[in-house]
DNA sequence: ATCCAGGTGC
DNA sequence: GCACCTGGAT
């Protein structure tokens, strides 16, 4: 069964790499700042940009919407799509404001699939995006796809090429939930958290465009060999 | 010089 | 299917 393999390519991971323990000392709304800002982004940028929000004084809910557009903008330039990425954090704010007394706690006392429609009609905020806040920031146990997963769940033959974003999430819920059944809502989190951090580091390591099955911890999972893979 | 990174939108 | 911005790596 395809969700038993990748339940099984989960504990391969969490004994190879460990627990990544992401995103453990930010505020929820830094977490959110780095969901929007990582976009296509290598994580570097996403620091600097952080980092200048947070010397401005304005890595808070308050300091962004304070901010004149520009001035957010030539924060976050090394991150990339300043423009788009400024416009899409005053959006996230402005939501905030309209819809939950500019409490990101309200937000998150909302129901998860609720929030999750709310999130995914703003500007800037895709599956993925929408996925990383509930999880990381709002804490609803929300299973975040990205391209890794993507790459993975495919060369592996899991899925087929043109998998969509919603059936590689039902399928590696299922794996998690076959591997997990007893888990609360709380250990959920953590194995979707714990889940998406090795996603990206086996994937950053071994997934990229050009698959490198050499010294892969789940190189043993590929159905025939791995040089045929594209 | 070219690729590409924890995607999204037209 | 492709443009979008920036900075580090190949």
């Amino acid at each position: 069964m395809r969700k038993a393999r990748l339940g099984q390519m989960y504990l391969r991971l969490t004994a190879v790499y460990g627990p990544q323990q992401w995103w453990p000392a930010a505020t929820s709304f830094e977490v959110i700042v780095g969901a929007y800002l990582t976009q296509n982004t290598s994580w570097k940028g996403v620091e600097r940009s952080i980092q200048n929000l947070a010397a401005h004084g304005s890595l808070t809910i308050d300091g962004v919407r304070g901010l004149p557009d520009e001035e957010l903008r030539q924060l976050i330039r090394p991150s990339g799509f300043m423009v788009r990425k400024a416009a899409a954090l005053k959006a996230f704010v402005t939501l905030l404001d309209r819809e939950y007394r500019g409490s990101l706690s309200q937000l998150a006392a909302e129901q998860p699939e609720t929030a999750r429609v709310k999130l995914l009609a703003l500007p800037g905020v895709g599956p993925e995006t929408a996925d990383a806040i509930l999880l990381y920031a709002l804490g609803h146990p929300a299973m975040v796809v990205d391209e890794y997963l993507r790459r993975i769940v495919t060369r592996h033959r899991l899925l087929p090429a043109k998998a969509t974003y919603s059936e590689i999430q039902a399928l590696a819920i299922d794996a998690l939930n076959e591997s997990y059944p007893e888990g609360d809502r709380n250990a959920i989190v953590q194995h979707y958290n714990e889940f998406h951090a090795l996603v990206v580091m086996v994937g950053k390591t071994h997934c990229g465009p050009t698959p490198k099955c050499d010294g892969c911890p789940l190189a043993e999972f590929l159905p025939i060999s791995g040089p045929f893979l594209k």
